[in-house]
DNA sequence: TGTACATCAGTGAACGCGCGTTCACTGATGTAC
DNA sequence: TGTACATCAGTGAACGCGCGTTCACTGATGTAC
């Protein structure tokens, strides 16, 4: 008897490229993007390498699929947090959460780009999913003093929804850069040396916006 | 007759040297690190492979020097701003020129770490010379109020001299991670769909400092 | 200035490797009557 | 329930490639008498 809408057969191969994308995460988590190895996953999944053809194009779609999987990723856990603790401040710990479980899979989406490599269209939509979340838990916050900035913002701002503030869209995206930059730093082991505490660091720049 | 202490072999040597480098940075520019291959840049240097390791012992070497040439250039370049212009927004903007020269340069500095590698240690050296150039460019500025990070730091400043407040410290170290956000975000081209210019984005997070 | 020797830059062949990807084929699994 | 057929997952061989690196050797360059 076929369970409804979904054969085994069916059911089977998304169980395999589930697998396949685990064990490439794996591989990234260890070596990085530029060591996975088609051939190599194979050999972990414990079939042949011409065998993964099967389930994806080749590598790049792999590795497109695996930076899909990681926005969604991030962005759920971004909106959960909003949905949930609802301040800026769970978003920010959410993220850097996100970032800590696997600093790889943080720098396949933020770290440095490959040169002619051209994320498609869905990947950015969902990217600016986080972006979205941003500006929603800005805009509930008292509204701060208007920048230079903002009104460079005015006319240059048909990526975000008409209802927020160039002075919401600014602080979102201020908050943003500022998260990139110590969690980056730390995630790349700049800090490593220096012998403070990184989270302590990550609090101090999040402080900032909290105090209205 | 011989030139004083540099022979003529000995001139051609670090010529070719240079020559080496300057193309591996083209190809770096280019594809990325990952792709640096000897192999490729000997045939544009116009010798054959194995001639490169008369230069340099291995391909690891080559990536190594380059990155003490690249956080030397940087360092330089820090400390001219600050020593010509003198305050926090000349050396920003330095900061700025230098990594929008040659994105990946900077990349191969600040970017996504390759799991395993550990530079050496005059390399780490020559990068704290960096900070050393923000700490005085911020011991220079009048103090702000001390946040709870400070005291962390009071206690975890082996990294810093002696002469500068923790207050200070923690403004540079906060500058630096600040710019970083931006910048590593506009050079990989995260704002790229958004529309505004980046320069007053980076201006706007500098301003922060510069209102004390 | 001329010859004899040592130094050293660069070559070409070779090794072994792992990569992505194609192709023709086998064997198992599910489907239809 | 049993048989016949279509579907499809996976294999193994093969292709061509470029990589880093070693090695024995050639030919030019500089040095010493």
């Amino acid at each position: 008897m076929a369970a409804g809408g979904t054969g085994s057969r069916e059911r089977y191969r998304t169980q395999v490229r589930a697998e396949i994308k685990q064990y490439a995460w794996e591989q990234i988590g260890t070596a990085g993007v530029s060591a996975l190895s088609l051939n190599a996953i194979a050999k972990r999944v414990g079939m042949s390498g011409p065998a993964l053809y099967g389930y994806f194009a080749n590598r790049d779609e792999l590795i497109t699929e695996l930076i899909r999987d990681a926005y969604r990723s991030l962005a759920d856990a971004v909106r959960a947090a909003y949905d949930t603790g609802g301040d800026i401040a769970a978003v920010a710990q959410a993220i850097r959460a996100w970032a800590l479980a696997d600093p790889q899979r943080y720098f396949l989406l933020y770290g440095t780009p490959v040169p002619g490599y051209h994320a498609p269209e869905d990947t950015t939509a969902i990217s600016n999913e986080v972006m979205t979340v941003l500006i929603a838990a800005f805009t509930a916050l008292s509204p701060e003093t208007a920048t230079p900035f903002d009104s460079h913002l005015e006319t240059h701002r048909h990526w975000a929804p008409d209802a927020a503030t160039p002075t919401t869209l600014r602080r979102a995206l201020t908050f943003w850069t500022r998260l990139h930059g110590v969690l980056s730093l730390e995630l790349a082991g700049h800090f490593t040396g220096m012998g403070f505490d990184p989270a302590l660091l990550f609090a101090e720049e999040l402080s900032a916006f909290r105090a209205d």
